[in-house]
DNA sequence: GTTATGACCAGAG
DNA sequence: CCTCTGGCCATAA
């Protein structure tokens, strides 16, 4: 029936609320989600997010380098995405990452 | 059961 | 900037 997990569903769910222009990282989705499988588990959930309608591609890592860019089919897919969303890449990091974060557990309260 | 791996994270040097 | 270490723990073999 269900391939995905229930926590798969949750990470699913906090990424789709992911406002285009912005992003999010794997531990702030963790950290909300208190999730005890850390922030491996999110990025797992992720993998298998292909065929979900997840944007992905506003998921990074804490430093904001854009990690899972190989995932997308080619290594310019991701930051084309964001750039076209309006966020600046450079170097596969997140330009102005700070203020690009957007924190679940900042922006939907904790 | 054990081992290896990983779209991670934080700290130390 | 770089590498290494320890921690986290689900999944695959």
């Amino acid at each position: 029936m269900l391939e995905e997990k229930d926590y798969f569903k949750e990470v699913y769910r906090v990424v789709r609320e992911v406002p285009p222009g912005r992003v999010t990282t794997y531990g702030a989705i963790a950290r909300y989600l208190s999730l005890r499988a850390g922030a491996r588990m999110v990025g797992w959930a992720m993998t298998a997010s292909h065929g979900h309608g997840i944007p992905a591609h506003r998921v990074v890592n804490s430093v904001g380098v854009l990690s899972g860019k190989h995932f997308f089919g080619g290594p310019t897919v991701m930051q084309q995405l964001l750039e076209d969303e309006g966020v600046r890449v450079k170097d596969d990091r997140v330009v102005d990452f700070k203020t690009r974060l957007w924190d679940p557990s900042v922006e939907l309260g904790v």
